[in-house]
DNA sequence: AGTTATTGACCGGTAAAACAGTCAAATATA
DNA sequence: TATATTTGACTGTTTTACCGGTCAATAACT
């Protein structure tokens, strides 16, 4: 029996669909080939193809390496490190509760 | 006998972490409990734990799905669509031949 | 302060990802 | 135009991600 498939949301799906085209369209830029790219990364070329296709189910660590070695920018155009960032968010967390409690009443605390 | 373990660039692993602490923060923000999410988006709690902590293995639609629904913005802030970024790219790679091919001489082909 | 929900860390079983390979069709270059 | 390469699609096998559960430590509310 087959199991029911997953379903994501159209923004995921819209996201993951550009992200395997911008990795495509960089690849090409810089005149590698799938065969290259994915020898370049460690990876089968078949799992290169599902991530160009926007495949929801390949590692993300697959997906961002495949990125970041066909020089897609990831966050920050340009970027060498993303350690700012990091930290950056961090700081917020810091400010944040150690746990989440469900309130009796509903909170809506966008900000 | 263990497997040799598969390494990451520098910036896959930043980006990896920053995602994963940003999801964490809108998940706290929006006062959601890591059950909570993790029953929104259908996974079990130990693969959020995995996601927030950053971990390559992950699948990235779920790791993308947790950032739609915790309310991280991808790519584009506040974005209800990604279409037209989609459609950009498209347009970009149309432009580009079907199959690259090794060049005779070194072609550095960034622009 | 006491109570209870949340979090962090772990583990074994099973469904599925990733690999390695094949073959035909399409496409770039000589 | 001829030919060598790249790409698209698919398949069987091996490896592993994801689940669902437990338990102890923390942290939030009464």
């Amino acid at each position: 029996m087959p199991n029911t498939p997953r379903s994501y949301s159209r923004l995921t799906e819209e996201a993951l669909l550009l992200l395997g085209k911008q990795i495509r369209l960089a690849r090409k830029r810089r005149r590698m080939s799938e065969h290259d790219l994915a020898a370049r990364i460690g990876i089968a070329r078949s799992t290169l193809q599902l991530i160009e296709k926007g495949n929801p189910s390949v590692a993300i660590g697959l997906v961002l390496e495949a990125a970041t070695l066909a020089g897609v920018d990831l966050f920050v155009p340009e970027a060498t490190t993303l350690a700012p960032q990091v930290e950056r968010t961090d700081d917020k967390l810091a400010l944040m509760p150690g746990s989440i409690r469900k309130p009796r009443y509903e909170v809506d605390d966008d900000f």
